[in-house]
DNA sequence: CCCCGAACCTGACAGC
DNA sequence: TGCTGTCAGGTTCGGG
């Protein structure tokens, strides 16, 4: 679900009110959702451990830090469906999780698939219906790693024609694949990747080594546009996205392909599978 | 290097 | 109403 917009409006918000807390416990409810590194063998998820202070949030990517006072962070990815909620009176949400109860919360308990407890009784909770979603304890000399498999941030200065010129120099790929690979740009996902392609008007079909000079700086404005656009309206909301207080984005008053029958200008839409993906384009607008 | 499909899951929705 | 099939915003893996 959510991609770069969704998660850095995500962790804007977790910057306000995470930093300083205490975690004093890490619950599981879903096997294999809370992943601790073979390099931290003192982390045990069925004690009550001290933590540390989470001394700072960020996000790389479609991904979401906690950096720790105790020397490790908390990496967490919420692929299609994950959802991130803070609440106060931890200690009764527990109780209801266990019981499975759904008392006076408007939130659905049954998708919770971990929480995360801080010395304040208040917790963030991890929701996530299809289990997709990850959280990885590491150690932080293991964050440079992560780092190094992902692409450049879109929105910052060393994301910009010359650096895209030289990553597709001589790659036979596809556009729109490109623009999915998190190895090349970190954080585009599939509904942006069509809006891209929509507002520099470019089929997702071109082969990436073929693209001129002028078309990849296009790309690059539309790229760093539309995100930008979006990270001010908060996101999109199509099913599932929401943000930490439930609200909801507005990018999707917004779209111009993306789950549309007809561009903005009155063309019909072809919609291919492209790598797998639903792939919106206007063969009239897009060349 | 590149492409494709499968796998991980549940829920929503269309059609019968 | 209820069954069945299809689809969903992500990532990783293996095989060709």
């Amino acid at each position: 679900m959510p991609e770069l917009p969704e998660v850095e409006t995500i962790v804007r918000e977790l910057q306000e009110c995470l930093p300083g807390k205490q975690l004093t416990v890490i619950e599981e409810f879903y096997p294999g959702t809370v992943r601790v590194s073979s390099k931290l063998p003192s982390i045990n998820l069925n004690h009550c451990v001290f933590y540390g202070i989470i001394e700072e949030v960020f996000r790389r990517g479609k991904y979401i830090y906690l950096v720790f006072s105790s020397g490790y962070a908390i990496v967490i990815h919420l692929r299609m469906t994950g959802k991130l909620v803070i609440l106060s009176r931890a200690s009764s949400i527990k109780d209801n999780i266990v019981n499975n109860q759904n008392n006076d919360h408007s939130y659905d308990l049954k998708h919770i698939r971990a929480t995360f407890i801080f010395s304040d009784d208040t917790s963030l909770i991890f929701n996530d219906p299809r289990t997709f979603g990850k959280i990885d304890l590491i150690p932080f000399c293991d964050l440079e790693l992560l780092f190094d498999k992902l692409g450049y941030e879109p929105l910052s200065s060393e994301f910009n024609s010359d650096y895209l010129g030289e990553a597709f120099l001589e790659r036979r790929i596809s556009l729109k694949k490109s623009l999915l690979n998190q190895n090349i740009v970190a954080g585009i996902g599939n509904i942006y990747a069509n809006e891209i392609l929509y507002r520099c008007k470019l089929l997702p079909s071109r082969i990436v080594s073929n693209l001129l000079e002028e078309e990849l700086i296009n790309l690059v404005t539309a790229i760093k546009t539309t995100l930008a656009e979006a990270i001010d309206c908060n996101g999109t909301s199509i099913s599932d996205y929401r943000r930490v207080d439930d609200k909801q984005g507005t990018f999707q008053n917004f779209l111009q392909v993306y789950g549309k029958k007809s561009c903005p200008l009155g063309h019909s839409l072809s919609v291919d599978k492209f790598d797998g993906r639903s792939t919106y384009y206007c063969p009239v607008c897009q060349k």
